[in-house]
DNA sequence: TAGGCCATCTGGTCCT
DNA sequence: AGGACCAGATGGCCTA
């Protein structure tokens, strides 16, 4: 009948809905999310992605840069310091041992427009 | 209580 | 025809 079949395309869209979910929740588990005592939003999530993917990005174009250097991590030093980077606008920076901070992958949720 | 985030239902569109 | 994908509507839950 056709509440059976409406029944059916609920329960794969149901489906969809909940595969979309993990994956979302496993891009959550390989995303930064420093000082962040609750879950990212699905947009946060996104944004952080993106963020997280053009400062890697970044940082591969630097090694490849310093290609046949061979002490990394005075190139880490001297050009991934704190100071370089955007500063992370919500995050509390509390203790200051992570060099790999939110101000290196920084997501700003402001001032990312939702529409265009 | 308003706003943000979310899950679900639903009908339309496109693909197989 | 039937499934996948999508966007709009709706209601629940939580927090400032």
């Amino acid at each position: 009948s056709a509440a059976r079949r409406r029944l059916a395309a609920n329960a794969r869209e149901r489906r969809r809905m909940q595969g979309l979910n993990t994956a979302f929740d496993r891009l959550r588990r390989v995303v930064p999310q420093w000082g962040q005592d609750k879950k990212l939003s699905k947009y946060e999530t996104l944004q952080m992605a993106l963020s997280y993917i053009m400062a890697l990005t970044r940082i591969l174009a630097e090694a490849e840069r310093f290609g046949s250097e061979r002490d990394w991590s005075s190139l880490h030093c001297e050009h991934f310091g704190r100071d370089h980077y955007l500063a992370f606008a919500g995050a509390k920076l509390q203790g200051d041992g992570e060099p790999y901070g939110p101000r290196l992958f920084g997501f700003q949720p402001e001032p990312f427009p939702m529409a265009s």
